[in-house]
DNA sequence: ACTGATATTGACAGCGCTACCAACCGGTTG
DNA sequence: CAACCGGTTGGTAGCGCTGTCAATATCAGT
């Protein structure tokens, strides 16, 4: 016959029950809902806990009680800095909560999201915070039939699949352009990277700015799928003087191309913003620091992911939030990057 | 008495195992070790499985075989550049394994990390990657009472708890002011932020290759337990500056702080290197495409990162790293911002 | 044919916790 | 005095899987 497979030593939740006097499923109670308990008996699985060293079985509970504490994070990039603030908000926000945060690395990849999605499944999250709105129609699928609060954060769409922060790409990249047609700027280019649905956005917003404006040139712009970097910024400023020689201005979808562009510029003995003017996008601590300070558009990383994490929390103790659908905003940081120009 | 609470749709393993036609025993046997199945069994359990669309229970699983499958991660900062590296190289040597992270964030207080060490145990981790050598004697303890592979990262020491993959930071310090001293330059100040254990060492490195050289001047070390960023290293280097004003040159212990004191150099009209040598630390991508490029030590971050998590790997799967200490080293690449004196 | 060794399969119980329901308690209420 | 109430506590079973050991099948060697 099988054996026990008794382990002598182990605390479980029946010693400290034994040791306070009660019955395990009153100690049980004790670590999950401590004001259904009397003060008596709270005090004496409290101080038996302790005395034990007690710690809760993170499998057993999860088991029992058919959910986790596990907050899956799904994000394209764990290079990119704007993650990096994202992230630290969501931790932030979970710190000292009883959830915890499972993250994955998509990749920048839909299908990659799917297959990490289908995963998290297995672990029956509590709750799941996931990177933009292109997901595939299968993702989309699991998704809507899981059931748990989900937040899609960094950008605006008007489908949420539950709840959603974040900003308008396409008007960020507008009021960017906006503001240098305002400064006296007129051929303005356009260096991407990467091109992600959230750049594309930008792009979108820069087009129709300048398309507004009688200024659209499609030798204006210079795209590349490959992943951002200063050095690329460099490369890719200097391609775009190469089509477009006559360029005053030029609007970078983020600050690692805006410095690279400036320090091309040094190299090529352009002065900025004279010869040339740089608007960058994120607003990474570096450009208020770099000489001349560079333009960018703010966008509230930190706060996004806080804010996603909350709206988490909240739905998850019952309280949603009053709005499912959070603009954030951005505002055009003006430097002298972008001063007027004459 | 009490009630059923039988779920009638779910697909466990037992329903898997009655459409295959063998016992949920062999089933399970197919998910972890597909070997031991007859070739037949086990193409038939696969397409039952596939077809009921199965998804293994991790909790019950973890509950039945007293571990799991989570690697826990235990890092400094989610922000700085370097553990966003190190994490990359982690993520992409455990992306398809069955093994995923649990990453916390000990803000680079060990108290923080002996409370999340504790939290971790709760989840019986299959293996554990902690940053550094400087913990709580407590946490010591309990990583030496755990019984999983361990590896201790960032820096090297005579007494790694399990494993331990990093370099010598002291090494890399005096290797960067030799380097300054090679090309002729006497006045050399040093710029520290956060003074983690790390940074600390590095200090260690400068001051010993400085006294070793007849040169140490308490005054050319400015330092502060403020977090790092580019805007903090033009103020430090100004503050270096008012201390000493003779100075040649100055070692920054990282990049942020070396491109903050090259753009408070230009707003000063010193000219990099004639007027001012500069060594950073790190070598993050944009040292290379700076103007002038400037001088950074080379660290192995995602290698580190890649190689801690493949050591883990390596031990959960039986064959243990010939060696459980692994120096990974440092270069100086040498730039235009040290470029010989004169 | 028999032995021993190896490969494959299955029975059983239990991992540590919680959901569900029942019971109990002192105090009201009709 | 029975019925009722909200607050508190406990009994029982079961969450879905795997460790342990036993049983059976297979095969080579003698």
């Amino acid at each position: 016959m099988a054996r026990k497979r008794i382990t002598p030593g182990k605390i479980r939740l029946t010693e400290v029950a034994k040791l306070a006097g009660v019955s395990p499923i009153t100690a049980s109670r004790f670590f999950r809902n401590p004001e259904a308990l009397s003060i008596g008996k709270r005090a004496r699985v409290e101080s038996a806990a302790k005395e034990l060293g007690y710690v809760p079985n993170l499998a057993a509970r999860a088991l029992a009680s058919q959910r986790t504490e596990v907050i899956g994070v799904l994000i394209p990039s764990l290079t990119n800095n704007v993650f990096a603030d994202v992230l630290r908000g969501i931790y932030d926000a979970l710190d000292g909560s009883r959830y915890s945060i499972q993250l994955a690395n998509t990749r920048y990849s839909i299908l990659q999201e799917e297959r990490l999605l289908r995963l998290f499944l297995a672990q029956k999250p509590a709750g799941l915070i996931v990177t933009g709105i292109n997901q595939t129609a299968d993702s989309r699928h699991i998704m809507e039939s899981v059931d748990c609060p989900i937040v899609q954060i960094m950008e605006l769409g008007s489908a949420p699949v539950d709840m959603m922060i974040g900003f308008s790409h396409f008007d960020a990249g507008k009021a960017a352009i906006a503001h240098l047609l305002d400064q006296g700027y007129r051929r303005i280019g356009f260096l991407g990277a990467r091109m992600d649905p959230r750049v594309q956005r930008r792009l979108d917003g820069y087009r129709s700015a300048m398309t507004d404006a009688g200024l659209f040139d499609e030798r204006l712009i210079v795209t590349t799928a490959v992943p951002t970097s200063m050095t690329l910024g460099g490369a890719l400023f200097a391609d775009l003087l190469a089509k477009a020689p006559d360029i005053e201005a030029v609007f970078c979808v983020n600050d690692d191309l805006a410095l690279g562009a400036l320090f091309e510029c040094k190299r090529r003995h352009m002065v900025v913003p004279d010869q040339m003017a740089i608007v960058g996008f994120n607003d990474l601590e570096f450009m208020a620091s770099s000489v001349p300070t560079l333009t960018s558009v703010r966008t509230n990383r930190y706060e996004m992911g806080r804010n996603a994490a909350m709206m988490v929390l909240e739905t998850l103790a019952g309280r949603r939030p009053a709005e499912s659908v959070v603009d954030l905003g951005f505002s055009v940081i003006e430097r002298q990057s972008s001063t007027r120009r004459g």
